[in-house]
DNA sequence: TTTTAATATCGTAATATTGCAATATATAAA
DNA sequence: TTTATATATTGCAATATTACGATATTAAAA
């Protein structure tokens, strides 16, 4: 149906895939990496670093900020944005708690 | 338009969306957790374990299968599934290493 | 105040994803 | 062989996502 059955699934598992979903575009891969070397912008910088249109860079912004994966400051007529540090703590840890509990060998 | 400009973006930023976007779903969050408890197992039991059809469940398992995160191996009539190890250590390093690059001070 | 600059929102078209019933395939068992 | 069991594929309906032009909003500058 193109709609996931989220009341099936714990409040965890949805959180999760939340999560990795606000990630899961190359647009906001992206911006995440390009915020990772500047450390913080304006708006108006991802628009000329990236090659897509205004408002959907404002439209990736604001999903990156709905998961708290970036924080947008207001600073005059501009918005600096920046990275949540701890998210990717929380996610890192994450996958490497699932790869040390993994077994080695498989089927 | 519901279609991503992958194009615009470099393979590793591609890459790491559509490894992402297939872990973005809570069914194949769930089938993940599944796995990572009872290590490996065929794919009725995780029709068993999930309130979802086994036509969905076994285009879960093709979508995981696909992205290497998970492996099939036929056995008689059925499929033993388990988790792919270096993924997790893999996607696990990236955020480990965004943390670690990460300024605390933010904008 | 009017203008300019920076960002957000709305509306919409194109495409992708999710879920499942029906059906196909493949292998073991009878 | 026929039958039963396990999984995959097809086709489709419902919904979600992506992108952008047009436009709104907000705040500094003139």
């Amino acid at each position: 149906m193109g709609i996931t059955k989220s009341e099936s699934f714990t409040t965890e598992q949805n959180e999760i895939a939340n999560l990795l979903k606000a990630m899961a575009n190359p647009a906001r891969v992206a911006i995440i990496q390009y915020l990772l070397k500047v450390d913080s912008c304006i708006c108006g910088d991802i628009v000329n670093e990236l090659p897509l249109a205004q408002p959907t860079i404002s439209q990736h912004l604001k999903e990156l900020k709905n998961a708290n994966i970036i924080q947008g400051t207001i600073e005059g007529k501009s918005i600096c944005y920046c990275l949540n540090k701890e998210v990717f703590e929380s996610i890192g840890r994450y996958f490497m708690g699932m790869y040390i509990k993994l077994d080695a060998k498989c089927c």
